[in-house]
DNA sequence: TGCACCATCCAGGATTGTTGGATATCTTGG
DNA sequence: CCAAGATATCCAACAATCCTGGATGGTGCA
């Protein structure tokens, strides 16, 4: 039953991930309920439930399930063994207090932009930061550094497979006018998002490469279009310019 | 085949824990590294590394499989939805401010304090800050005040199962001690942490609770010993408790 | 107290995970 | 550049494990 082509992925462990994914969309819920979405009878679901809060990765509290607090904890163990975080996460600082405005840390996996740190300046917009957030690298400055300086392979599979769905008016949704972003921050070093991805909001920001021109990270500056007029772009170019040079040499190439 | 009692748990979800288990404490392992651990055969490692990749929890880079940062992801939505997050996060960032320290900020989950908010003041100690943290709750201020609070039923149970390891030499490993400890706290309405969890520092904390007397969550400031002193404790019970009321203000008792 | 809802338990039957081995792919050293 | 060794991937058959309907136990509300 189902697609089954050969047993070549585990079907109960799918079943946990669409409990995980649900209880994710929906905070919190019930056995039954999770049954009833789920079309699967409540004594299926129960084993699972069980099985995950003995894992520790559900919780239940007065009959609500809901996702436990482990995967912060993992998560945070993940985003501490990346060098890049350790060697850049204190310079997030700096950089906030010196522009006053929301400074962000972002890394690629599976095809996405992963922002692993922020930290706001006074000033800054400040609802809160949507740490570990997975974004279409297209929509983003961060995002655009990263796929940018993608191996040809890589970059050319993302732009062509997802359709580069629309966020604002102004996010780049043809695949033609992508390549020419992309190469002109590979010529410039330095990528603008305006408000490509949120109305009334801008960003500058730069990739963080290895000395063989590998991409790691990239980082920069958000805020209100208002205070990111051209003067204070070309400052802070410079300055994000100076702080990606420190994180490298902070980073051990081995 | 194992310690089997009956079918109340899923085997197979149990050892993609494992797996996950195994990538988080050694970082990045390849597949035959994996199976040798866990002394399965690789051809089952496999497919389990196939399934949890695309689910998207591991990914592999060069043939070295990790936990993904989706475990971010997911934690910090978590967090997002814990309405006590929502409203304490500022002013953590307050906090850290007026006071210099660190300020943070722990709820209890599965019998351990939880550290999901931290924010550092200029002159905090700035390693970087473990969020998501799990920690024995009697190694730590934050930790007290919610034991302190917990029913007498679950505070009894955690006192009593896990014999109340030890951190350093202050930490309080006797019951009898630890109880009474507990009983201060909530006659006071805030607990001090003074080296029992790690050697040089100290904290204040102060619980946050429902007008029904029910915990929520703990604040607190932490930092190193000197600059922890009779006047300065004073001075952040009174700043915290302050803040803990505007806390209880800003969250919804529905 | 009784009713309705929800979680938990159980045991047989069948699907699905498991596994050894064969093949493909990558890596290293000569 | 080629060979050898190591590592990952595929496959098909067996049997263990997961699945499920229904019966039981618990909880909260009227």
């Amino acid at each position: 039953m189902g697609q089954s082509s050969t047993g070549n992925s585990i079907g109960s462990l799918e079943r946990a991930f669409d409990i995980i994914a649900l209880l994710r969309e929906r905070g919190s819920l019930t056995l039954t309920e999770i049954a009833e979405e789920l079309g699967v009878p409540t004594s299926t679901v129960h084993v699972y439930l069980k099985t995950l809060e003995k894992g520790g990765f559900v919780t239940v509290e007065d009959r609500q399930y809901r996702n436990s607090l482990k995967f912060l904890e993992i998560g945070g163990q993940v985003r501490q063994q990346l060098d890049i975080y350790r060697a850049a996460a204190p310079v997030l600082t700096d950089i906030a207090g010196i522009t006053g405005e929301r400074a962000g840390l972002g890394v690629e996996e599976s095809g996405k932009r992963v922002l692993i740190g922020a930290e706001d300046g006074r000033g800054a917009v400040s609802d809160n930061i949507p740490i570990g957030e997975f974004t279409e690298l297209h929509w983003t400055g961060l995002g655009k550094c990263l796929l940018a300086h993608l191996p040809h392979e890589r970059r050319e599979s993302i732009i062509t497979d997802n359709d580069l769905p629309r966020a604002t008016e102004n996010t780049i949704t043809d695949p033609g006018r992508l390549r020419e972003e992309l190469s002109t921050i590979r010529e410039r070093g330095f990528a603008v998002e305006d408000e490509e991805r949120r109305d009334g909001i801008r960003s500058v920001d730069v990739p963080i490469l290895t000395p063989e021109g590998e991409i790691i990270a990239a980082i920069g500056v958000t805020g209100p279009v208002n205070r990111f007029g051209a003067e204070q772009l070309s400052q802070y170019i410079s300055l994000l310019q100076d702080k990606a040079n420190e994180i490298k040499l902070k980073t051990v190439y081995y």
